[in-house]
DNA sequence: TTTATATTTCTAAAAATATAGAAATATCGA
DNA sequence: TCGATATTTCTATATTTTTAGAAATATAAA
């Protein structure tokens, strides 16, 4: 692993984003079935405001895990298979 | 990626542990230096108390990413190479 | 332009986590 | 046994994170 520390704080980023069970839970959908938008996301998950999905979809799109894709009103998400590879390829299988 | 909760479990609880600094640098010692006990790693790191680091060293080897061996009063860690490889190979690197 | 829908930002409260000092426990060696 | 050292547990505090309602912003469609 490089000592750069700006991939080790990425590297932290892309961990903590990734421990907590509703955001793991956003990229394994993503991974099965590409290009959700936002509302879509909320609504194969139980009972998570607007606001809160979109505070984990901040996260997940900060550390580099996800894309995003802008389409009008919509926001389609897509998961970044060269960080998901290089960090946790357990997510993509 | 299995279904399986439990495995989904252990998967954020493992990245829980790494998305924290001090603990992803525990990772990182272990897999350079093997066999480090609780004060060599302490003495690696800056400022850490005694009982923090307890605390950190019982998350990483609660959700599988550390081993240990008891030597009389001394309790020597290293890296489970298993529980590495499937969740975030890039530890090893 | 008005209305509806998608998403974000603001704000605040609740819950979880990190931290460390002090006390407790365990083991070794004198 | 006693004293020293390693580690954990207890307790409390500070900080961070999660959560969501309300308001704001953006875009599309009527």
């Amino acid at each position: 692993m490089a000592e750069d520390s700006a991939e080790l704080r990425q590297a932290v980023k892309v961990y903590k984003a990734l421990g907590e069970p509703t955001r793991l839970k956003i990229v394994r959908l993503l991974n099965g079935e590409k290009n959700l938008c936002c509302s879509d996301i909320g609504s194969k998950l139980e009972s998570v405001a607007g606001s809160t999905l979109s505070h984990h979809l901040k996260q997940l799109t900060d550390c580099g895990l996800l894309d995003l894709r802008k389409d009008g009103t919509y926001i389609y998400y897509c998961v970044n298979r060269e960080v998901a590879r290089k960090y946790a390829p357990y997510l993509l299988e």
